[in-house]
DNA sequence: GCCGTTTTCGGCCCGACTGTTTTCAGTCG
């Protein structure tokens, strides 16, 4: 037995509780208790007090003996054989709920999609008490629906989607200002919706504008405080537009920036301070309503230094606020010590990429290629790297503002050697290592060529040291904590890729490093000027393993950058 | 089902929208 099943039996009591229209305080007293299980850092042998956990009562608390005891729960089996499987897929229909599907399946038998399609076409549904024609109409078109939303979507794709509709919100002229939320504003690899805060004091005008200019595939709600579609786009995904006045973006900003653990542990401060939040504002024990000016003010309000969006996790960032002053800031950032040129695969000139830094305001950069093995990328000879060089050391001398270092973004070989020979690695400033080919092998093999590159001592740091693509692939499955050790043991720099497509080293990964004393460089890998901006992603995503600032090597000055690194 | 310095009952975060009602339940975030 271990803790992950007991979560897991949890989770799933909850589910068919809730499939059978239980009270939802009941329901969700199973899935706190999940939670608290999930919360803890401890393993289930390190627990000798599991029973008097807050949050673990008699019936949890019998649950987890049952576990423990047979390796099953009767609870769990018992509502296993009363709620039949197809149910649960009827949970993800909008508009459907676990009252409702109760009081399908107790008046007409309902215990599928399939059935209830079935039923709904036939005019029963609409007989019920409590249902009626609109919501069998409702209830139909989300069935069709159904299959093409999609529950997840990754942060590159989201990306698209957010650009696409700050365009449209751009030309409403009603919008005073607007801000995306959600959990895209707080940097989560996969978000199921995306949502806007809408400044205006025409909410209907403005709800008018985006029905008509939008591509909808469904409007699920439309009042005046917010709208609710989904979107014929690639894929099909739900957007929520909330318009709220001036006074009331920064708590309403807050409330839909979640995340929900966050904002019930806000509440509940809020409450224990004889206070109440909502998404207008908070609520004095006189019934006064304060507004706030900007979310750093709502949290000063609660004697709680602003919290950024991407640490807004599972509720325990409030017991840490005295840490986050120290944390990595985009203002931090010297300089991107990963991108690409039209030498390689990238879109820009070495000079259009040196100019855009420096209006980012870098002290320094460094230029990276692919190298020969990489043909698909027009890989860098050593002939044209030495080219690069000199092209590179002149480029330097025009400028007076700004560092630009020679390096490379070489390949590890599937053999495990390395692209360039010692020689040539010497006369470069800065050295990225990293895989792009047979990502097949097995680990033994990928941990041979990693260690291969890590241990060189030309090599400076190992790039996207996993490989995978945020929702595509799951990258080459090295031994992480193995390649930590080895970035300690050779005083190596491992890399958080920037790029919402990768995002690698991920959280846990980067705690590990930070906690081993490895030092990360946050990269942009940018292969077009517009891809620097995610430097700002990297950053936020950093947060979210708690980086400190002199954990990454971008916060640091020139002077040390070149005595640290350059000279090393 | 869980909890408790207003403690063994009554509240649990709170408010918007919809569709059904004729004052509100259910769902959602």
């Amino acid at each position: 037995m271990n803790k992950k099943t007991i979560i897991r039996t949890f989770e799933k009591i909850a589910l068919y509780m809730e499939l059978l229209g239980e009270n939802h305080f009941k329901v969700s007293a199973f899935r706190k208790a999940a939670n608290v299980l999930e919360l803890d850092p401890r393993s289930l042998s390190e627990m000798d007090d599991i029973l008097t956990l807050k949050g673990i009562g008699k019936g949890t608390g019998a649950v987890i003996t049952d576990l423990l005891e047979k390796g099953e729960s009767d609870l769990q089996k018992e509502l296993e054989e009363e709620v039949p499987k197809g149910l649960i897929p009827l949970l993800k229909v909008p508009g459907l709920g676990g009252k409702r599907i109760a009081k399908l399946r107790e008046a007409i038998g309902i215990d599928s999609v399939e059935s209830l399609r079935a039923a709904c076409a036939a005019g029963e549904v609409s007989k019920l008490p409590g249902f009626g024609k609109k919501t069998e109409e409702n209830l139909l078109n989300e069935i069709d629906i159904l299959g093409t939303r999609q529950g997840k979507f990754p942060i590159w794709q989201m990306e698209k989607v957010v650009t696409f509709l700050e365009t449209e919100l751009q030309k409403i002229t009603e919008i005073k200002h607007f801000s995306v939320a959600g959990s895209y504003r707080r940097t989560k690899e996969e978000s199921s919706d995306v949502d806007f805060i809408i400044v205006t004091d025409e909410p209907s005008i403005v709800r008018e504008k985006l029905l008509q200019s939008l591509p909808l595939l469904a409007t699920i709600a439309a009042g005046d405080s917010k709208l609710s579609v989904t979107l014929d786009l690639e894929e099909a995904i739900d957007a929520d537009f909330r318009f709220v006045k001036d006074e009331q973006f920064a708590s309403a900003i807050h409330h839909f920036t979640g995340s929900k653990d966050h904002n019930v542990r806000m509440r509940q401060l809020a409450k224990s301070k004889g206070m109440k939040i909502s998404e207008y504002g908070v609520e004095s024990e006189d019934g006064s309503i304060i507004t706030f000016e900007t979310e750093e003010q709502f949290y000063a309000h609660f004697d709680l230094p602003f919290i950024p969006p991407s640490l807004r996790m599972d509720g325990r960032e409030i017991d840490r606020t005295d840490e986050i002053a120290g944390l990595v800031d985009l203002e931090d950032i010297k300089g991107d010590f990963h991108m690409h040129t039209t030498w390689s695969d990238g879109a820009y000139s070495i000079r259009e990429m040196v100019d855009a830094c420096r209006v980012k305001g870098y002290s320094h950069l460094v230029i990276t290629d692919h190298t020969q093995y990489l043909k698909v990328a027009n890989g860098l000879t050593p002939e044209r790297l030495r080219d690069q060089i000199a092209e590179i050391r002149s480029l330097n001398e025009e400028y007076d503002d700004i560092e630009i270092f020679c390096g490379t973004e070489m390949d590890i070989l599937p053999d495990a050697t390395l692209d360039f020979d010692d020689d040539l690695l010497k006369e470069l400033d800065f050295v990225i290592a990293s895989i792009h080919s047979s990502f097949s092998q097995s680990q033994e093999q990928i941990m041979e060529r990693l260690h291969s590159a890590i241990s060189n001592p030309n090599v400076d740091m190992i790039a996207h040291p996993t490989g995978r693509i945020i929702g595509q692939r799951e990258g080459y499955n090295p031994d992480v904590p193995q390649l930590i050790e080895w970035a300690k043991e050779y005083g190596k720099i491992l890399e958080l890729n920037a790029s919402p497509y990768r995002l690698d080293l991920m959280t846990e990964q980067l705690i590990m490093a930070q906690e081993a004393g490895v030092h990360i460089a946050i990269n942009t890998d940018a292969h077009a000027i517009d891809q620097l901006k995610y430097m700002k992603t990297g950053v936020n995503y950093a947060k979210k393993a708690w980086l400190k600032k002199e954990t990454v090597v971008n916060t640091w000055p020139l002077d040390k950058f070149i005595r640290e690194i350059v000279r090393k």
